[in-house]
DNA sequence: CATGAATGAGAATTCATTCAT
DNA sequence: TATGAATGAATTCTCATTCAT
């Protein structure tokens, strides 16, 4: 995982990965059939990971405060690991051959809760809209967008121009879907 | 090119574009310094039939109608040729090595329409938000968002359920951001 | 000797092996030295099976037909053990570092039987050869040499006149060698 | 083929042979698609110069003269090159992926010369059998037989022994099967 | 302007074998 | 008697790149 978030995709070899972790190539057969499965294994850690970030605001009382909380958790998430969410959401690779619905399990898991904190708010009369499944799938391109862009695109300007550019979207997305209390 | 949409990034190798192109590998050399030059060189190509693309709309008389045209034709030529927009914001490897800033000159470009776009509409007095970099950024995000998911995550769920979500996420992304008429 | 019999030789591996009797690879070697010992065992164990079908006839009275039944017997458990006849007679593999004399007793034994059939044709006045060693050598030739083409090189013809071919030979063999009663 | 010969089919790798010919294991993939097509070459290559072997009697006006001494250079090329013969009637390798017919042309040419030659003392009056297709499968059976068994068991006698058993059996086969002029 | 011929570097993978426990 | 853990040495094959011609 380290050589993946250290040196990305394309440096992820057998071979490195066996030095990294001096061993022989060899010994690495031994616990993955190939390296689709390492693959395979760092994409489901990456989303495991993910899952504990975005379920750590659970306990928060007031819907809006909670799905916000979900959000910032999000994006802090993609930004500071983004490797994880390189193998998360960008790379192809691994996926085409394994389509196992098992290695989509904790994907889901995330979006379902992103659905129960959507539907909350709706409940609680706090949001603009009303369609619990558009909603979320809405807020989640939202939020995907602006992590993606910044961590894809992020170098087209300044640091501080991105940050201010961030945190208006996110104002933007709070008063154009939430209803103040 | 053509190599690039039908094959994926990963089959386009130097060998198999000259026997595209019917010339030796060698041949490629004389006209491009290394492999990352051909891929740069076909991002550039991407950006600038996307900014065809995006420009389309410009005559338009309606600012809301002219944005509207412009996030349509965004989401249609992402969903509809996912080789150039592959390369143009999911592709890491060019990137690297070329930081010339003439490489982004039609990324910026259309990025610029899109501002002059939004500033329309709130000039008009169309929109729920005011700040026109902002406002940009987020719309970007937003539609940037819708098309990777689409593209990325498609497959996690039947095609009709994801045009559905598409649809409606455009038409919260309406009723959230303009003020109508 | 299953698998060498159901995956071929290539697929015989220390490995798989292992996996087919339960145990780890590191206890076959407390039972045998190395492959060459598995494959060297194995091969004794096809020519006992052999053996055993040559001696099956040894009760016929006539020499003839005990000589005919002998070579019937060879020649069927060649086709319908082709897996067993490639360890005895052609893989190269186990024999080079092994010469023990002791690994070639039973194929003697086998081609001791034939010279005693041979003999009692002879003897019986049944042969128009009368020198038995050079006649059990030809006659052994004559059938390995048929069960090696049907063998290696029977996907050449349709079935059934390689059927036809073997028959016809066996009946020149008949007519050739040996002089009705 | 130089290798293949010196030091038998396992021991014919791409490494090897580039080191052989002193060029990179590389280059010859530029000249062969894979290791399959080179063993299928050398196979080719061997049944080439089968062929010249066996069409070099050619000439002899006499059909007993002519078809024995096609059959002694069969066993002359056999014994002699027992590379060679293990490439064309042994291994089992390049054939499982390569059943393109025209491998088999050089083979059953000179099955058909067989035939010729065996129509010829068949129709002089000069066999014992009449059947030119079964007496030709026969005496191909009976031919490489012996060779089969001088090349692949030669070494469980003397030298000078089974000299003696192949040309007893080279006698006892022109006398059960030709009929003297 | 074009290429034939070549390769160094590296990729994933497999296997027989060892040895401390 | 058995093995878990490990590996050195191979294997085939691919690719971007070079350079004399």
């Amino acid at each position: 995982m380290q050589l993946f978030l250290e040196e990305g995709y394309k440096n992820v070899t057998i071979r490195k990965i066996a030095e990294q972790i001096e061993y022989s190539p060899a010994t690495i057969y031994l616990y993955f059939k190939d390296k689709d499965e390492i693959l395979s294994t760092l994409r489901k850690m990456a989303f495991e990971k993910f899952y504990e970030f975005q379920i750590s605001g659970h306990v928060i009382e007031d819907p809006v405060e909670r799905l916000t909380a979900q959000g910032r958790g999000y994006f802090r998430f993609a930004v500071e690991n983004p490797g994880y969410y390189e193998l998360m959401f960008f790379l192809k690779e691994p996926m085409e051959k394994i389509h196992k619905p098992e290695d989509f399990v904790s994907e889901m898991d995330s979006y379902e809760i992103l659905k129960q904190n959507v539907k909350s708010c709706i409940d609680a009369g706090r949001m603009r809209t009303n369609n619990v499944d558009a909603t979320s799938f809405a807020l989640w391109s939202y939020v995907h967008g602006i992590a993606s862009l910044v961590i894809k695109r992020g170098f087209l300007m300044p640091k501080e121009q991105l940050d201010y550019l961030v945190k208006e979207s996110f104002e933007i997305l709070k008063n154009t879907f939430f209803i103040e209390k």
